[in-house]
DNA sequence: CTATCATGTCGATGATTCTTGAAGCATCGT
DNA sequence: ACGATGCTTCAAGAATCATCGACATGATAG
């Protein structure tokens, strides 16, 4: 029940985690508190629980120091998602081969495109 | 109300939803018919319902053909999706955002170009 | 025209998720 | 030790979502 992808993707899904994600991506690493005042129209505690599915997502690092605690963009991010995303582009590739051995040849610089880019 | 990017995510936080894009990439085009009987475990309304949120979140084509209706992974497939993935994670999207950029201007007679970018 | 086929839509329902106040856990300063 | 600070977890209500069966639509065949 814990694929990573599945966690990813879900953790995307929501508005507020993915403004939580620039923000970081903006600033760096930022202290609870900070993501707290920086992301509006939401509670502390509701920020807090968004940075747990961030976290257990490998979507960001956590670091603590103190009674702080400072999140980061994890540094090796959902890369099971990004291999979904690029698994899309690559099977498309293959069946359009299929579709171009079996019907009409398209032009030219259709034909140069999609054979550059394997 | 909803911006693209939204729409994307959301698309893609289900995972049926996923298994669906997973199989228009394996397949190329399907039929509504041979999409419900790929994907096991839900019902032929159900997917039917998922079909419908892919196509609002222009994840997928749908192409009418007679009774039939033909699904495909989007030929523009999700670009705030992307653009926000890129922006995060830059190094390990930078290839799939370059292709993405690569999309062809307006010569889309062809039902198979949308394949270059995904 | 009628029956059938391929699909989409609607309404209900059970499950999941978001949000929040209150309470809990550490940690720091004095 | 005591209180204050930074932050999380818990419990629960509200909102959203996934799934399905029944019905609707629209095209094709006989």
């Amino acid at each position: 029940m814990a694929d990573p992808e599945d966690l990813a993707f879900e953790a995307l899904a929501d508005g507020t985690r993915r403004r939580i994600l620039r923000l970081l991506a903006e600033r760096g690493e930022c202290a609870a508190s900070e993501i707290s005042e920086a992301i509006t129209n939401v509670g502390r505690t509701t920020v807090s629980s968004h940075l747990r599915v961030l976290r257990v997502a490998n979507l960001v690092d956590e670091r603590r120091d103190g009674r702080f605690r400072y999140y980061s963009l994890a540094r090796k991010p959902a890369e099971d998602m990004v291999e979904f995303l690029r698994g899309l582009y690559q099977g498309s590739l293959a069946a359009l081969r299929d579709r171009m051995e079996h019907e009409a040849p398209p032009d030219q610089s259709e034909a140069t495109k999609w054979a550059e880019s394997s």
